[in-house]
DNA sequence: TACGGTAGTGAGAACGATTCTCATTATTGC
DNA sequence: GCAATAATGAGAATCGTTCTCACTACCGTA
């Protein structure tokens, strides 16, 4: 690969350089605008919806790149169906409404510390976890 | 043990009447004998490879009915590929080797608790959650 | 502003796990 | 043994996701 002669940029500036296309910012713009989980056909729909013309192979390359980046979330929701959503980088958990979706960013340290004493008891490396809470949000239980 | 006998089925229609087939009798078998989880698929594999033949619906069916009756518990896995491994009734979590499937139960009263606060702050209720460890096992780490 | 290398795009085909259909078969209570 | 019916199985159908490949548009540079 010819070398990039980018003088005066930092070392790490190997970007590889994600484009900033008409359709990934009207990806980011739908799910800037939601507070919950959304599914990948779902945000597909919401933007042909809106007269955008983006097809379901890029909505689904777009999260996925997203999701390497850290930038989003995914949670395989109860069915097969993977749902994302904007996210703050730190590690942290979901409590998820099974009702409306609305979710909140959780951390645990607690859980993390058993995580890893757990798994060095029995003799495991390398160790990740998942950890999603699910329950009815307030709201829902009023309306419910 | 003591069997719980489900409070909830009426009287006037008596036993669901799970059949006893050979089938099941097989599928049994083969989860009985492996540590780790296993895949529907994998599972219809080995039981042809034995010589019996079973139907992949028929495998479907039968795990299902397991999991809905609490016999074997079910993870999906890093794929979309849904794992199976029979279990205690009690409620615990999993830690599972990436690489070679074996699984240990491990279970964990602080997290149980931390969950059920989180939730109550949050003004969540009918809180579940779901918990898994993935890592390397230590026979992996030395064969690797 | 024009140019060109290349990341990104999209329609539709391919895929893989799971579920459904429905005629046939086997189990169980009697 | 018999009848009622749960269970089975082959293949079709679903459904979310990924792949293919020719085409397009972004962006640094000339």
């Amino acid at each position: 690969m010819p070398r990039k002669t980018d003088s005066a940029s930092p070392p790490e500036q190997a970007a590889p350089a994600t484009r900033s296309t008409r359709q990934r910012r009207a990806l980011v713009a739908e799910l800037s605008a939601s507070d919950g989980f959304r599914s990948a056909q779902d945000l597909h729909h919401a933007l042909r919806q809106q007269g955008e013309s983006v097809g379901l192979a890029t909505i689904y390359r777009a999260l996925q790149a997203m999701v390497d980046s850290g930038e989003l979330d995914t949670v395989k929701a109860d069915g097969n169906e993977a749902v994302y959503r904007l996210c703050s980088q730190a590690h942290h958990h979901h409590l998820v409404c099974r009702q409306c979706g609305r979710t909140v960013e959780v951390s645990g340290p607690a859980v993390e510390r058993w995580a890893s004493k757990v798994a060095e008891e029995h003799g495991f490396t390398e160790v990740d976890h998942t950890l999603e809470l699910f329950g009815v949000c307030q709201a829902c239980q009023s309306a419910g």
